[in-house]
DNA sequence: TCCTCAATTGAAAATGATTTTCATTACCAA
DNA sequence: TTGGTAATGAAAATCATTTTCAATTGAGGA
């Protein structure tokens, strides 16, 4: 569930096509289990694509969220992060945040529990608020071992 | 555990002054339910205060995050929202997003459950990891009624 | 009550992330 | 190979937030 066939057949799928930077993107990502900003993409890419545009990199992160393949997270430091988006790569996982030095921990302890929990949540805030859920967000924040 | 009598004694425990600026931020959040963005609030300040300064509100919106009074939230429309921090005027609670209209929605059903979880975590984390936990966030996106 | 002075404020300018515009380029179905 | 359209990049525009700095003000002590 991955690689450039993959990806193109997703694009084609969905109308759009497969480009030098919208795959050299995807493939910085794969590669990564950081969470990115796009100047932090855009650098990286910059480096085998010279002729990149940082609004390129702004177009392709929208457009990979709106299909799906991305999440874009916002984590307090200013600018948005990205992603793959889980069951691509990496599992559904939260969260830790450091307050002090921003340093970003991602967490899958307890998800059986959590996703007990949210699918109750789930099934009475439809009720309730006929509300219909999409997808959630769980975030810790706090204190690193380094910043204590 | 409101009024500008507690505010008075909290800012001059903590060594800062309680002005009038201060005062009505306050008191604007303090009734309302919404989640309000620093221009709103600056717009809703105006009226009972002209001379007041869009600069002013972000420092104060700031300081009262710093302080513990406020939460600091971005729901994804491009500006922080505030609200009242919790044991203030609410009770703990978490949001429902809505994914095109941008409709929040506070709900704190299953906060007993949550917090068992929550406590779990945070047990295991510190454990794992190191890491002090001092706060969570939860949010649902999804599609409000509405919307569909 | 009056003084003093650091804390606070507001206007204007600066910053920095993201978006828009528009002319050019490059996929890809035919 | 080619035509038409989607995609791109540079530059300018937007917009929330921060910084700068001179003027104002709250509150403890005289
Ligand atoms: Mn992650
Ligand atoms: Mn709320
Ligand atoms: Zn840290
Ligand atoms: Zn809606």
């Amino acid at each position: 569930m991955s690689g450039p066939h993959w990806w193109r057949h997703r694009f084609r799928g969905c109308g759009y096509r497969l480009t030098f930077p919208r795959q050299a993107i995807l493939e910085l990502l794969s590669k990564t289990s950081k969470h990115l900003s796009a100047k932090e993409i855009y650098s990286a890419v910059h480096k085998i694509y010279p002729a990149i545009g940082l609004t390129t990199i702004y177009r392709t992160l929208d457009l990979l969220v709106q299909m799906g393949l991305l999440k874009k997270f916002d984590f307090g430091d200013g600018q948005s992060r990205y992603e793959l988006a889980s069951g691509i790569k990496k599992n559904h996982h939260h969260h830790l945040v450091c307050v002090k030095c921003g340093k970003i921990i991602d967490y899958d302890d307890f998800v059986k529990e959590e996703i007990e929990l949210v699918k109750k949540v789930e099934e009475a805030l439809s009720k309730k608020y006929n509300f219909e859920i999409k997808d959630h967000k769980i975030q810790f924040y706090g204190i690193c071992s380094k910043c204590k």
